[in-house]
DNA sequence: GCATGTCAAGTTGTG
DNA sequence: CACAACTTGACATGC
C-alpha cells in the first residue's frame, strides 16, 4: 500500500507557479518566452523538491499539476520547451526527478483537467484534448510518470454512443499517450460498471475513486468495484491505482462532493488494507492529511 | 501591501 | 439561468 499526495503542499515550502493566456498576450514574443521560461524553471525545481520531500515524508506517489508547464498548448501562447531560454536546465531537472523517483520508488501521475475529453461529439474538443494529452505525455516521459488519468466526460444524452466515441478516439492516440491513459469513475455520470467494458475491450486500467462511487453508486459493493478494477490493472501487469477522499460537510447533510481538509479514517475502505496498490489522498490539507492518515492506518495495524 | 476580480478550454446538477 | 463542482488557487489589477 502506498499513499499519494495530489499536486500541492500546505506546510512544506514548495510552490508551483502559473500564468494566464491574457497576461501572456500582453507581451511580445521574447519577454513572453522569458516569463514562461521562468515559470517552467521554477516548477521544474519545485517538482524535484516535491519528489524528495514526499520520499522524506514516507509518501509513495505524487500527482503532478496539470498546469505544470502552463498554457503550452494554447493556440496563441503555445510553445515548445526548446523555445525557452532555460530549456537545458529544465531538462536536467526533469531527468533528475525521473532518476530520483525511479531510485526511490516514487510513483508519478498526471490528471489533466475537466476540458480534456475523448467522448465529445465536437471534433474540436477532441482535437484539443489530444494535443493536450500528447503534451502531458511528453512531460510524463521526461519525468517517468506512468499514468495520465482522465474521466470519460459527458453523456450527451447517450452513454453508449459517448463511450463509442471515446473508444474511437483512443485507438488513434499516439502510443506515448495510450500506454499511460487510465479512466476514472466520476461522481455524476460514469460508474465503474459503465467503464469496465471499455476498459477491458481496450486494455485501459480503471482508476477506482471510492468517493465518487459513494456519490454515484452503481450497485457494486466497494469490494466488488475494487476487485473488478484490480482486474484491469492485472491485465497490463501494473500496480492498481485508487483515489479516496472525505466529504467536506460530512455524509447526509448537504453536497458530499467537495473534499474535506483531512480524510476521516472511517472513509478509507477496509478492504483496501494490506493490498498492493497506490491510493491518492484527495484532501485539502495535502501532505498533512496524508501523514495523518498514514499514522491512523498504521495504528489500525496496516501490514 | 492588501483586497478583489479574473483566468482557454466542458459538462452536469442544483438552487 | 447563474453558479458550483471537478485534481489544484495564483495572478493581475486597483486602491
Amino acid at each position: 500500500m502506498r499513499l499519494g499526495l495530489c499536486c500541492l503542499f500546505v506546510e512544506e515550502n514548495i510552490s508551483f507557479r502559473t500564468t494566464t493566456a491574457k497576461a501572456l498576450l500582453n507581451l511580445t514574443v521574447k519577454p513572453r518566452l522569458e516569463k514562461i521560461s521562468g515559470i517552467c524553471l521554477h516548477n521544474s525545481k519545485s517538482l524535484l523538491e516535491s519528489v524528495k520531500t514526499v520520499h522524506r515524508l514516507g509518501i509513495g506517489a505524487f500527482r503532478i499539476s496539470s498546469q505544470f508547464f502552463p498554457r503550452m498548448t494554447h493556440p496563441v501562447t503555445g510553445y515548445r520547451l526548446e523555445d525557452l531560454p532555460d530549456c537545458e536546465q529544465i531538462n536536467d531537472l526533469l531527468a533528475s526527478t525521473k532518476n530520483f523517483s525511479k531510485n526511490n520508488g516514487i510513483r508519478l501521475s498526471f490528471h489533466p483537467d475537466q476540458f480534456i475529453l475523448l467522448s465529445s461529439p465536437r471534433a474540436e474538443v477532441t482535437e484539443n484534448s489530444i494535443r493536450e494529452l500528447s503534451c502531458q505525455a511528453d512531460w510524463a516521459e521526461a519525468v517517468g510518470a506512468d499514468l495520465i488519468n482522465i474521466h470519460a466526460g459527458g453523456v450527451y444524452g447517450d452513454k453508449a454512443q459517448a463511450l463509442e466515441r471515446l473508444s474511437g478516439a483512443f485507438k488513434d492516440l499516439p502510443e506515448k499517450v495510450s500506454t499511460r491513459l487510465t479512466l476514472e469513475n466520476d461522481d455524476v455520470s460514469y460508474t465503474v460498471r459503465d467503464l469496465l467494458p471499455v476498459c477491458h475491450a481496450l486494455s485501459i486500467p480503471l482508476v477506482y475513486d471510492v468517493h465518487h462511487h459513494r456519490c454515484n453508486p452503481d450497485g457494486l459493493t466497494e469490494l466488488e468495484a475494487t476487485d473488478l478494477a484490480a482486474g484491469t490493472w492485472a491485465t497490463v501487469k501494473r500496480e492498481q491505482y485508487c483515489h479516496v477522499s472525505s466529504p467536506k460537510n460530512g455524509w447526509g447533510q448537504g453536497n458530499p462532493k467537495p473534499h474535506a481538509d483531512f480524510l476521516d479514517p472511517k472513509d478509507f475502505p477496509v478492504c483496501w488494507l494490506g493490498r498492493e496498490m497506490t491510493v491518492d489522498v484527495e484532501a485539502k490539507a495535502k501532505e498533512l492529511a496524508v501523514a495523518r492518515l498514514m499514522a491512523e492506518l498504521g495504528q489500525q495495524g496496516v501490514r
